[in-house]
DNA sequence: ACCTGAACACCGTTCAAGT
DNA sequence: ACCTGAACACCGTTCAAGT
């Protein structure tokens, strides 16, 4: 049995950045430190900043790492709204699962899993036959509307504990919408039934539609292409 | 000369909150800190703790403070597309002023700004004639498209020295992204060229009407109303 | 080349003590 | 009731010293 002892492997940048995301992961945005990652990896915290600038670039790591395998596998085949969709909706579930990344996307601009997401976007904005100088705009609106749709998801995974019931949110949530002043906040007051009931993602996606429904729109062969 | 000798101010919220923003605005999302403010204040950072429970609650006061008068005066007579687009340029100004908000809007859920602007847009959709199921989903899109672009100006922001000149910035981003390798990201370079010259207020606009192109196509009357 | 861990310069927050 | 400021329990980061 001796031999099958745990073997001590040597750091690097790649063991650093996957303990990263499992401390994110189970402890949330406030967990990670350099302490408590060095205690975990059995080192000392100046041995990290040997294999990482600092923890910004650590941030940014582990959100690539977590977001390279997430937005699906590009199908030349599929129409390119539904490509899109794909898209769209793999960084909403990696956001769900680990919501820190929602955080961190709006942190960080140059993060270099987002230039690959504009790309994949822009490259069926293209194909929808979206006139040139609408192209950036039309990628840029969708990229930014699943960016606040991801922020705003981890900003109510940040003020619930870890696993808390997703329904009891929602209902506490809407029965506050209920108490609003009526003559203050009608509007809101009328969709918290709405909101109890809604689907976080079909949500989502309807809001990735409405987009598209515009930009199909500005399309001079018209939205009936195919 | 006497007579218009400085006077100390009591401590009060309002003035603990004003002075944060202040500092916010000169010295970036780093520097409110609870020593810096009570120097400001001339007094000790516990003192601060006897008007607000925390740092997060003075975040988010602050953010209330700029925002509340930022969202523009609501004119009935306005058509709810302009109403709308009157309110979503006016949280991207506060933004573009501030640049901390977009940071703090992507951080706390239950902002009361945030429900204020909400409220403010669902009215509009409301007398767009959208159907019912669909108008928390239009009116969602259309806050998570807004609070989408805060964040990212934000984060822009937050890399650039205060004060950096915009036309260069995009000049060097541009450049960058035409050094892109063409066969991993032809779209991005593709549009590199109007990433240099395009105008931030006037994209964001472009998106809000995208989204608001798509709601239109929702509404059985048709987007000829009225 | 890579790791160790004490030390530095900060934080947010608390709290006994004052007025 | 409100303010003071030292103290506590942390941070990220650095760096001399080791191997």
């Amino acid at each position: 049995m001796a031999s099958t002892e745990r073997r001590e492997e040597a750091l690097s940048r790649q063991r650093i950045v996957d303990a990263a995301v499992e401390l994110l992961d189970v402890a949330g945005e406030g967990g990670l430190t350099f302490r408590a990652l060095s205690a975990r990896l059995r080192t000392g915290p100046g041995a990290i900043y040997w294999h990482v600038a600092n923890k910004n670039e650590l941030l940014v790591a582990a959100t690539d790492a977590v977001l390279a395998g997430a937005t699906g596998t590009d199908t030349v085949e599929d129409r390119p709204e539904d490509a899109i969709r794909t898209v769209a909706l793999g960084v909403f579930d990696a956001i769900d699962k680990h919501p820190w990344i929602g955080t961190q996307l709006a942190r960080s601009p140059a993060q270099p899993a987002l230039l690959q997401i504009f790309e994949r976007i822009g490259q069926r904005i293209q194909a929808l036959g979206v006139p040139g100088e609408a192209q950036f705009t039309s990628a840029s609106a969708l990229l930014n509307y699943i960016l606040g749709v991801g922020g705003q998801n981890a900003a109510n995974a940040r003020t619930q504990p870890p696993g808390t019931d997703r329904t009891a949110f929602l209902a506490t949530e809407s029965a506050a919408w209920k108490n609003l002043d009526p003559d203050e906040y009608p509007f809101i007051r009328n969709v918290a039934g709405q909101l109890r009931d809604h689907d976080d993602r079909a949500q989502f996606l309807a809001g990735v539609d409405l987009i598209l429904a515009g930009i199909a729109n500005l399309n001079p062969r018209g939205r009936t292409r195919r």
